[in-house]
DNA sequence: GATTATATCGTAACGATTACTATTTAAGTT
DNA sequence: AACTTAAATAGTAATCGTTACGATATAATC
């Protein structure tokens, strides 16, 4: 199933609607999956197809994508919100590496924490229901300030 | 060494001066290691053994103090930044247990994330400085809301 | 002791987010 | 279809954490 009608679905079993507005932004998500946008670059964008759309209604669309677990509300230390499109099973965050040189931001999609999770129920008797782990540091192609131009555009932590 | 010496000696390193007023803000850390305060609250409780203290000198010296590696300032999404003491090898941060029951903070101390950090150096050309985990879960204890009263006081995400 | 640099104080300014009121749109009812 | 009720949006004002600024105080240097 592609992925908005399946977000459609997820709409309609909370009886939410799916109005032209929230369409628009999530779709604006869609497009740029690979990036961790704010609201600020996402009201930017989605003006670009809808141009009467308000500030408030992103703020409130986003949080609603949240509680849906559609998104996934990040603070990278840049102070703003950025969301993340969380994969198709909404089960767990992506992993993330962060580099200092470059402010490049990529994701691993695998789930690497499933031992670790075993091991904090077992040892903390807590059980996990999700997870953020992010690394900081620096690309070997970047040690030599090899892609400095891209951190005017997304300044991270 | 006992902490307070230690980091006075990373101030003089920086030849930065250990005044009164940061040496108070860093007794408030150091009395309440095992908390993740925010700004408000250092505010609050060093304005106790010293009342004069101004909000500005404790937003400076919690930057100050994370510019040397001494504390680390942390989001956990509740809106206000928090701040952690970091170990003495002022190496790498700790992992995180948040229980979405009471809101409880516990630290994992020890270092789970090597071999990963291997991993992604590997597998991605990555190299790693620092990192961050965090746990979203319950408590075994909790899930029969334990302990809601502690909710109020550190809510957390 | 005069000079210069560093740190603090109190508050104003800023910027991201939230709250609020009026208006619009959709859904349900007779 | 008109009426009623609920949900969503728009625009903006208010809030709140944080930063910036000018004046004052403290410490270091010569």
């Amino acid at each position: 199933m592609d992925q908005i009608s399946n977000i459609s679905q997820l709409f309609a079993a909370q009886k939410y609607k799916l109005t032209p507005q929230r369409e628009a932004i999530v779709n604006i998500l869609l497009d740029n999956e690979k990036d961790h946008l704010s609201v600020e670059e996402v009201y930017m964008l989605v003006k670009l197809s809808y141009p009467h759309l308000g500030l408030a209604t992103v703020y409130r669309t986003l949080e609603l994508l949240c509680e849906l677990h559609i998104v996934e509300k990040m603070n990278f230390g840049d102070g703003v919100a950025r969301y993340d499109l969380r994969g198709n099973d909404h089960s767990h965050m992506h992993h993330h590496l962060i580099c200092s040189v470059c402010g490049r931001l990529e994701e691993i999609k695998d789930d690497w924490l499933v031992e670790l999770e075993e091991r904090v129920e077992r040892e903390y008797g807590f059980n996990v229901t999700d997870h953020r782990l992010d690394f900081k540091g620096t690309y070997g192609t970047c040690k030599r300030t090899g892609c400095k131009k891209e951190k005017a555009n997304k300044a991270v932590s």
